[in-house]
DNA sequence: AATTGTGAATACTTTCACAGCT
DNA sequence: AGCTGTGAAAGTATTCACAATT
């Protein structure tokens, strides 16, 4: 059965909707300390997604309940770390030194999750040598070498528009293979690249949108991919 | 069997989808001055966003386009700006002057696009009374007043963890409808309420899965839902 | 008795493909 | 000839509902 030799068959497709909850899941494990076991439904509560929605998510990875109890909290706990690959530190780098860079550097939502940002960078020298929070701000050119050597795989972008896409090409020449982007401009990246997108005016956008629309949604049960 | 009307609903159903992207069309158009006519090919570049379904998007809300030409850059911007109701400015409460909110307030992105920060709260003694951008800290516990009297509707969240509910809960209580979370935390509204979460460390998260599970993706045409 | 795991049904979203307008 | 607007088809995502399991 598993002699077909096709480029990656032991990757079932995992929805991306899927994925994007995930780490919810397992935040909200965290939180629970008090039981040992937890069912779909209390997840549900804390979580706000459906009960069905998490036991159908979770089976994309196995099946780590036990019928009539629900879940092992620990044990869900530990199989999430390593389906989301938290069970390690990973060195981040922050390209931009200006307001918002320096905010979310000092930022202990990244660090408490395992992710450390290890470098800054910025191309005005002023910035270039000092340090920030702890973190020294190292001059971009020099970007390849310092993101070779600190073995850093996901980028933080926060630099202006103009320079959004450049600094992204850099990036993946460098080795860069994943990014999160803060910059409100769409870049373009190879399909090896994954990118994600934090645009927090196009939020603002949306939420102008409903005001103005009057979007009273008469029912809206529950959270959806939309407030996600 | 009847117990709401299902068809009820004064508005067209629009998309959730749909409305994610207008704003970001809106921001495409506003980078083309150079032509007075754009083809929904040529915003599908610049967005990268597929051209069917902008032109599906755009046709929820009307027919703006000429066949054989394009649409009127002018003319769809405007369009736009009206349905996203950009065309004013909103007053926006931040609440939380710590690391993040203090970034967010200095943010210009926010500004550029018609929403000022006209106030900013938080419980903090030592805060209450400096400002901060030119922006004064006021206390929370006035936030009822304050946010009727500067006619607020929108209010970004930064708060601890731990006294977001309790916050979000006194923000609705004062009239609030619309809002923008930047805490990790699954916050409850009610569902006249329109929240929208910003998981900056949950979009990290999902980086990390997809290079544990080197999701290499041989194929990745365009931007999708995933990435928005 | 309670709760999982899961096919089947429903709902939502995107893409296709082409008639029809300019 | 070129491009929009749009039904129909295809692709994803969510919910339902219940047999199986503890």
């Amino acid at each position: 059965m598993t002699m077909t030799t096709e480029k990656e068959t032991n990757q079932k497709k995992i929805p991306s909707m899927t994925v994007r909850r995930l780490f919810l899941y397992y935040r909200a494990l965290l939180e629970s300390k008090d039981t040992s076991v937890i069912s779909s439904e209390e997840l549900a509560e804390i979580t706000g997604f459906s009960a069905a929605q998490i036991r159908k998510d979770l089976t994309y990875f196995g099946q780590f309940g036990t019928p009539g109890r629900g879940y092992n909290i620990d044990q869900l706990k530990q199989k999430l770390i390593q389906i989301l690959g938290v069970d390690r530190e990973w060195n981040v780098a922050l390209v931009g030194a200006g307001n918002l860079g320096r905010a979310l550097l000092t930022y202990q939502g990244f660090k408490q999750q395992g992710f450390k940002v290890s470098t800054v960078f910025d191309k005005d020298k002023e910035k270039v040598g000092k340090s920030y929070h702890g973190v020294l701000i190292s001059d971009f050119a020099h970007a390849k070498e310092i993101i070779k050597s600190h073995d850093i795989r996901i980028a933080i972008i926060a630099v202006p528009a103009v320079a959004a896409q450049e600094v992204v090409d850099q990036l993946v020449e460098a080795g860069v293979s994943a990014i999160l982007n803060f910059v409100p401009y769409r870049i373009k990246v190879p399909p090896h690249i994954k990118l994600l997108n934090i645009d927090m005016a196009a939020e603002l956008g949306r939420l102008s949108y409903y005001l103005t629309n009057d979007v009273v949604l008469a029912k809206m049960p529950e959270l959806k991919e939309d407030t996600l």
